[in-house]
DNA sequence: GAGTGGTCTAGACCACCAA
DNA sequence: TGGTGGTCTAGACCACTCT
């Protein structure tokens, strides 16, 4: 035998695999569970707090443990992937808004990612996904100086302005390219970890649900950056989708 | 004021934020901060716990609470660049093992990914993609039928035997072009979950870290699904790197 | 008010690791 | 052997939700 709340929380886990108690539906209250395996309170909540941290339940006060719905990823099956591969899908509209902008240093990192010197100028934009009733993304995006210049010089407006929201109406890439800067390519690098305090309170991630990490720069010709992105999306409500040209 | 255990954990992780515990080194122990803080054992344990679940420290009997590394860069792979989505990875970065294979009826899932029927005989093959201390992907394939032996007929060797790694050293998508399935698009998906206890057995995941799981569908010609795969790699261990060329 | 989960205590014993 | 974290208990009180 191992731990006694594991063994509870296999009990539990199988039962909800078998479909004994369904998404939206409450597993047993504490005192039950206790009574019925005969041991104490917090024998029982660790064996809950196991299954929380997997993401299969979430504990609510007044209410009861409730099994959590289906991954939403299995419904993206739908016909196919917006154009532009650097998009997010979500399993519905959203929209976006921009919460900061503004000038600031680069740092070591983002001025890495954009070829430039570490205290260099760069504009810093900070955006929601909305989508439903809550943040689904967070998204930090760092453009260097002279593509800002030059968007700005071009009449697509100032970058650096939060109420400025071209960028977003008319895509970004839009103005770059009028702005002699088309954007020709873009690597992203997808990982995953751990939503911080922070990021688990502005997007309301449930317990036991990881984030979607996304570092992109986008490129024009020449391999010169011209903007670069940190996404953190919330594992619960998005996913990503790459279609990738073959050669064989 | 929050809870106790909530702001014992929010000092640990300004801490380490801020350099005072290195990675590789431990918190005080478990005792020290009882007196600290003048709370009971399962006090900080809860504290502990927070931090453990977001990733930050693993505890470990006998040692201490070790501050996690943090992953360097170097450490990652491309798992689905174009160019060597099902190549051997000849940096030395790790390895691809065939656990198992052979016939199965299509689920629905699998079936629907296929566009065939469900219940329709499939190869599924097991592999495992071994990186440093351990499995760090797991990846399950589904090949068609007729595609199986198409392969087969061309010489190609037979895909439902896990001993025949023809398709792991030679790749799996020349076998399909010799045999006239030339794949030409990918449409990979990635999402991010909490690992279950087999996985975690598997992979070897340390509590508080995620998985990236990568589902794909290759097509050749005319759309038709060649082969599906689905992937589950370790969160601490991988990312998956995508170079998209753009059109503006 | 009744029922749910959340926090916290004080103490006990066990399992593991290093010196 | 001494110190570390892991498990478990019995009980108390708090916070929240629903009827």
């Amino acid at each position: 035998m191992g731990t006694k709340y594991g063994n509870i929380a296999h009990d539990l886990r199988e039962a909800i695999a078998q479909g004994e108690y369904l998404p939206g539906s409450t597993l047993p209250p504490i005192t039950e569970l206790m009574q019925r395996y005969g041991v104490a309170r917090d024998t029982v909540r660790d064996a809950i707090g196991l299954l929380t941290n997997e993401g299969l339940v979430i504990p609510k006060r007044g209410i009861g443990t409730v099994v959590r719905e289906v991954d939403p990823v299995s419904l993206t099956y739908s016909p196919s992937s917006p154009a532009g591969t650097w998009q997010v899908q979500t399993t519905g509209a959203g929209k976006d808004t921009v919460e900061e902008a503004g000038w600031e240093a680069a740092d070591l990192d983002v001025a890495h990612r954009l070829g430039i010197a570490a205290g260099e100028q760069v504009v810093h934009r900070v955006r929601h996904f909305v989508k439903g009733h809550g943040v689904a993304q967070i998204s930090e995006q760092w453009v260097p100086k002279h593509i800002v210049e030059a968007i700005k010089a071009n009449g697509g407006g100032d970058l650096a302005d939060a109420s400025n929201r071209a960028d977003v109406e008319k895509n970004l890439f839009e103005l770059m390219t009028e702005a002699g800067h088309a954007p020709v390519n873009a690597e992203e690098s997808l990982s995953t970890r751990m939503p911080d305090p922070q990021e688990r309170d502005t997007m309301d991630v449930p317990p036991g649900v990881p984030v979607l990490v996304t570092r992109r720069v986008t490129t024009e010709a020449g391999s010169k950056p011209v903007e670069t992105t940190t996404a953190i999306g919330a594992g619960d409500r998005m996913s990503a989708t790459f279609k990738v040209p073959l050669k064989y």
